[in-house]
DNA sequence: CAATATGATTGACTTAAATCAATTAGGATT
DNA sequence: AATCCTAATTGATTTAAGTCAATCATATTG
């Protein structure tokens, strides 16, 4: 199992000393998921939370008529799981399927609470992760009120430029929230535009 | 200065000690802004983070083109702030109004670093705070995408139900994204319903 | 009480994007 | 190369919501 990738993420962000490094990788254990099949899906108690490690996956909600909402996309380094789920420990409504074959580390709630009780560091890193996560669902919402279908995918290629190309376009536009046939035309358009 | 109800606030969370509560509360300062006044403007550098103690605020953008998004209500026990801004130090570009008279607690940057070196338990404070945050702007962002206004407009009052009647329509349609006549329509549609 | 201002509603019209249906384009697989 | 399968594109049509303009409701003030 490698944690490397974890714990370069971390040094990113905080300074932990070595025995809190120890202490954290232990924690954790590897999960993989082959293309196609979940790590989560919905009506099941959310025992973790996952940083991946290979890979890409989608989190997204259906509702009753089927219609399906992306929420959040993860590749390498991205931390990925159902909060609500986890910290407020109702039942799960997300699905969490693999894009790709991928490799993801697993830490479960008990543990992360006694690791924040024992390296306060790891509440510090926390902290700063779901603050810029945060910031980034901010920019989000102001992109999905009131902007263009053209608009909303120019700022997702800036925001994620290595998630486009990567996934279809039509996961792309379950994420913005528009039909697949309205993201193509928006992207013929834009193509337009590049020539002239 | 009253510091009360943001020490309630911190004790619903946490359990601090009393020694942290006092190094916290030595941080603030109280701030009042009158009615239609700014708390924030755009193209200045953000050195504070604000608990709401009394009042009523509105956060939102201006696009070139002058329309309005509300980014975030904030009543009494919100905190509010430009975070992006704040932890990132890059110029602010959002407003900060107050929808009513407002009394509010500011904790300055350094302040506040301090304070996690200081005292971890705050951190866990912020680190709570903001990942409920977090939760619910990803529901608000489920919201906005692909749902209709009625439905939008029930997911506010239900989840806002203390903001729905304390702040005017057309500023409910701008946090929405809809337009104030969209939102009259969808709520006489909703009125229509109910008496059958 | 008239006068004013603010917010909400309504009607007529326009528009962006969804939907539905069909076709095309690429990759795999054999 | 022929067949499949999935994704992307295109065209035709519908629809939800925006825009513009006017009116109504209600407080507030001189």
């Amino acid at each position: 199992m490698t944690t490397e990738p974890l714990i370069e993420h971390i040094k990113q962000q905080v300074d932990p000393r070595p025995e809190d490094l120890h202490l954290f990788t232990s924690k954790f254990r590897e999960v993989v998921v082959t293309k196609g099949k979940f790590l989560l899906q919905p009506d099941t108690h959310v025992k973790h939370e996952y940083f991946v490690v290979k890979g890409c996956l989608s989190a997204y909600y259906l509702d009753k008529k089927g219609n399906k909402s992306i929420v959040q996309f993860a590749i390498e380094n991205w931390w990925l799981g159902d909060f609500d789920a986890f910290y407020n420990g109702v039942p799960s409504k997300l699905y969490i399927e693999a894009l790709e074959d991928s490799t993801l580390l697993a830490i479960n709630y008990n543990d992360l609470q006694t690791l924040f009780q024992q390296s306060p560091i790891f509440e510090r890193y926390f902290r700063i992760l779901v603050t810029s996560a945060f910031i980034s669902l901010r920019k989000r919402i102001l992109s999905s009120l009131g902007k263009s279908i053209k608009e909303r995918y120019l700022e997702f290629c800036e925001s994620y430029p290595n998630i486009e190309g990567r996934v279809p376009n039509y996961q792309i536009a379950s994420y913005l929230g528009v039909s697949p046939e309205g993201l193509s035309r928006a992207r013929r358009k834009m193509k337009a535009l590049k020539k002239s």
